[in-house]
DNA sequence: CTGATGCATCGACGCGCGTCAATCTGTACA
DNA sequence: TGTACAGATTGACGCGCGTCGATGCATCAG
């Protein structure tokens, strides 16, 4: 099937409007410069895993600030977290690696704004 | 390169701050549940385009909301805009159509909340 | 036991944004 | 002209969320 021509739809039907609360809400996770800075991070430490405490400084926010980004990112599962003695260790979760890796090539939605 | 072996990083190297700002802004164009109906609904119609006065009811907003996030869609590139008389007809940007696809195909983040 | 440290949680604050009624602009038709 | 209608714009409101200081809860060292 061809898109480019004209009078062709795009999708086959619209979203019900459940369905486009629960898209809107994963893009809402994404929706935010110290989040995905965050994910950067993470995903690009050759370890494969941070500490916590290493991800305050680089990000420049409170350690409250820091800490609740990174729960609202494990909670949506894209970093997993393990405890591991004081320290809390953070990666990138496997099965959405190659997810994380789309969204942080800059190629969402490209020469927006 | 196996993405999914131990102790690989995902990217190469973090985002700048200003990157990152940039795509949350587009991320946040999406993070919205009515425009992300409006987007499916604009890219289902057989036609290819569709008046804005067909969009009221179908979202069930007012008209200046409804007009609003059209406004924001447009800005953003993702749809494009053709005054037609007294009416304004909406179709989806023909080189975002994929990009478009891609958002409605609720494959962005799986299994999310 | 005691003090120090890492990190989550809480409460409060301020800003951004989705929303709507009201208004303004422009087109169509008589 | 004058009326009717489509739709963008404005101003105001309320809620959600990002932010931080303060506090709580662990773990570890001495």
């Amino acid at each position: 099937m061809d898109i480019t021509s004209c009078c062709t739809p795009v999708t086959d039907q619209a979203l019900a409007p459940e369905e486009a609360e629960e898209s809107a809400n994963d893009f809402k996770v994404l929706a935010d410069p110290v989040r995905l800075r965050l994910l950067s991070i993470i995903a690009s430490v050759p370890e494969g895993e941070i500490c916590a405490c290493d991800l305050i400084d680089p990000i420049g926010r409170s350690q409250a600030t820091v800490s609740h980004h990174l729960s609202v990112l494990t909670r949506a599962g894209l970093i997993t977290r393990e405890q591991r003695g004081k320290w809390a260790w953070f990666s990138i979760a496997p099965e959405r690696a190659e997810f994380v890796r789309t969204i942080l090539d800059r190629r969402p939605a490209p020469s927006l704004s």
